[in-house]
DNA sequence: TTGAAACATGAGTCAACATTCAGGTTCCGA
DNA sequence: TCGGAACCTGAATGTTGACTCATGTTTCAA
């Protein structure tokens, strides 16, 4: 909910509010809309519970977005960029590709769990823009793919068959575990979801030897 | 849409229609529900869209859902039972567990691109009717554990750290998919897909030796 | 000090449904 | 052939809520 370059999906052509009060009040405004979208979903959700919340007349609204569904994409817009900070900042100590995967999952599930209600609008936005849904994922492949190349260059992982189905399928994984684990049932150590999580993508179902060959 | 044993959501107490006529009347409306609430989403859907498609009067939806909802939700549980069938059918043949992930996930590929439709119903349940999508998960969960353990103790698979992680993000890359090679990219053969992806499940990210040892 | 740009406001407009209901029509056993 | 059960119908009701607008108030540069 704040620093844009510049470029805005504001009612106000490109620039947004001229004064300090203007920036005070939609930044009251976003805040106060992400709280309720995230609470009661988009269609729960009235105009006049955002104002309500913020503390401004139901008209104001309107002087800062277009619509009801234009602030609902910047929030989704905001998130990703929020979560993909998040994630590249948990990663930036991993020694591999691997140990990054793990401190991914962890940081993800972290994530979530700070901002469930954000989270959920990213979900919802699946049903209510689903441009900024897919925007917001196919972003997200695009950056990881990259990551799963560079590591399978230097060696740390297998170069594997096709890294968009690998990208896809370790986001839906992350994603679920997200749900599971960071919306359904918030007591669960996330350290040890990461760790039995991170194990299956790293090393998978298929079965291991005995670190010490056994005979027989 | 059919054969359920008959305890039922339908607004009739939990007998349902007496009749042929009335039975052939249910099975329009869910029909032309499954593929409108498919087609525009639930909010988007109005439900004289639904009885305009199956072809009767307006009223005549009342007699037999108590609700908007009511339809919603009874599509969500058939959904449910309709794709735990298909995927244990697929299953059947498999040699092994780490074969009847792959075909499990082709599978899956397969009937979400073939129930387009009724397969974002259930993701939008998430919103809609948050309990009709946790039983679905839930449901698929446990009997995906089941699987998990019986394989584990045949030595299919490795045991792993939390069979309820593993399932977790197993559907998660699953329904991933499905969104990504069953509702967005339709083109792409699924059975490369599956291939792909259940190599990722099964012997995951980790650089793997070469076949013949090679002396380094 | 002033006027205009920026910002704020909430009553009122208007269209969109979900659901109800009072009154049919069809089916079928006796 | 009759009566009632099952089924059908769509006009009318009532609510909800996004968005508009005419009218303020505040800010600030000149």
């Amino acid at each position: 909910m704040s620093q844009h370059s510049g470029s805005e999906a504001e009612a106000d052509k490109a620039t947004g509010p001229k004064t300090e009060r203007g920036r005070r009040t939609l930044r009251k405004l976003l805040d106060a809309a992400g709280e309720e979208f995230g609470a009661r979903g988009y269609h729960e959700t009235a105009i006049s519970n955002i104002t309500g919340r913020a503390g401004v007349g139901l008209g104001t609204f309107y002087v800062y977005f277009k619509s009801k569904e234009e602030v609902f994409r910047a929030l989704v817009a905001d998130m990703g960029a929020r979560t993909r900070h998040a994630l590249s900042e948990s990663t930036k100590g991993a020694q591999d590709r691997l140990e990054a995967e793990r401190l991914g999952i962890q940081a993800y599930l972290d994530f979530v769990r700070t901002h469930q209600a954000l989270y959920r609008v990213v979900m919802e936005a699946q049903f209510v823009a689903p441009e900024a849904y897919r925007d917001y994922y196919r972003t997200f492949a695009a950056a990881y793919r990259q990551q799963l190349a560079h590591a399978a260059d230097r060696g740390e992982i297998s170069p594997g068959q096709d890294d968009e189905v690998r990208v896809w399928a370790l986001m839906g994984a992350s994603s679920f575990l997200g749900i599971r684990y960071g919306v359904w049932d918030v007591e669960t150590d996330s350290a040890t979801i990461a760790a039995a999580a991170s194990d299956l993508m790293i090393n998978g179902l298929a079965p291991r030897p005995k670190k010490n060959g056994d005979a027989s």
